[in-house]
DNA sequence: GTTCAGATGGGTGTATACAATTATACATGC
DNA sequence: GCATGTATAATTGTATACACCCATCTGAAC
């Protein structure tokens, strides 16, 4: 028998449930569907143009991503993040991204590194221009590339999750360009830690990474929105 | 509004998907499906005394719980676990149950730590007598109750998903007496230093109680029934 | 004014029909 | 013999119909 890949992923990008999913799943994200929205099936699904199988299909997916919540017999709503679930998120990142930082300094492969190193070395020049937008965008690609460096699908696949969980709340948090140039130092470190394949030291400041990103969220009170 | 709950479960257990999904769950976990063997939804219905678009709704949640691959217009597929998923998954815990019993130091309660102290001595009882069931059994409710003392549904869900996800491999690594009475030391320790309030004791000792069990079960030799 | 039974409307839950896709078997050509 | 094409069966993907549940409203009894 063929040897399927095995992580746990929303397959099937282009069935219409694969797209009502993504739709959806955007929309959340975005902003466009406030916390505790309801998300009716027959509206989306006239929105979409499809049945409301596929709507159903989708939002039942989404609930076990975390993002909608289905109340039986009632509907299905936008679930809420407080302020306590940021941190939370934040704190088991910091002990997997750091475990995820150990592994890649056995399994990182060439390519892997030459791309974290021009990440930073791009990220530097952004920073000094003061472009938040790419500088954004290359942070998402330096922990996916992370991710990635890890070799193991388990992990990569859950700090996917998490990352793409906070999006919702980052995209309020427009972090400062003085954040944006400590974290690129930080990017620097823990990539120079992965190259010398100090294992400890990298599972350290990929760990305090996290933190202080937390902490830089919290000190600029951006993410106070979904406070309670 | 309602202050709904947000932990991502499945909800409904007592709708028809809800019924179906536990059943397919616990015919995986208990092996009556082995790995890469395909779920039909026309069969599984027709046994369940179903139509299909329950068992279809139950199949993609599956998916995402990672018990079940959905290959687009082919079918779903029982996962199978690599022994190196096995190895990811206990290294994922040790991190995270360490960061829980730290939580839990700050947030557990008094009942909950007097069910600890229950559990620990009455496992004290059962590992004398060679109970292996109610050793497993016992097992199950200290890690569980650990989970709860976190206080954090975001961990303590997650915790909950690893630990069932890993029930198929346990049910096959019958552990020993020895191990078991160890095991129980280390729950010991561990609950001693949450009473005691020692964080950093605490998730020391959570997180190597992981790779200790991890260490036991390769040294016994018994996941390698799913290795490659 | 308050409470509770019943009607009602809007929504989800499930079954079923049909469309689209894929697997299988068999024939055909080289 | 082997590869390739094609017909057919089997299975999944989607739409639709209807049953069922629940929130809301109404009105009568008190």
């Amino acid at each position: 028998m063929k040897d399927y890949d095995l992580t746990r992923e929303v397959s099937d990008k282009y069935s219409l449930r694969g797209r009502v999913f993504t739709k959806i799943r955007d929309d959340i994200l975005n902003g466009v569907y406030k916390e505790h929205e309801e998300l009716k099936e027959a509206r989306i699904g006239k929105e979409l143009g499809v049945s409301r199988t596929p709507v159903r299909e989708a939002l039942r997916q989404l609930e076990l991503e975390g993002l909608v919540q289905i109340i039986p017999n009632r509907g299905a709503f936008v679930t809420g993040i407080s302020a306590k679930d940021v941190r939370d998120i934040y704190m088991i990142r910091s002990r997997l991204e750091g475990l995820c930082a150990r592994w890649a300094c056995e399994h990182i492969t060439r390519e892997q590194l030459e791309s974290m190193e021009e990440n930073v070395y791009l990220a530097e020049f952004h920073a000094g221009k003061g472009h938040m937008e790419q500088m954004a965008e290359l942070d998402n690609q330096f922990h996916h590339t992370l991710y990635r460096a890890c070799d193991s699908k388990m992990l990569e696949h859950l700090l996917n999750d998490y990352h793409e969980y906070l999006l919702r709340v980052r995209k309020k948090a427009l972090s400062s360009i003085d954040r944006g140039t400590a974290s690129n130092k930080e990017h620097r470190s823990i990539m120079e830690a992965i190259r010398a394949g100090n294992a400890d030291l990298a599972e350290r400041l990929a760990s305090e990474h996290m933190k202080n990103a937390y902490a830089n969220m919290v000190s600029n009170g951006l993410y106070d929105l979904y406070g309670k």
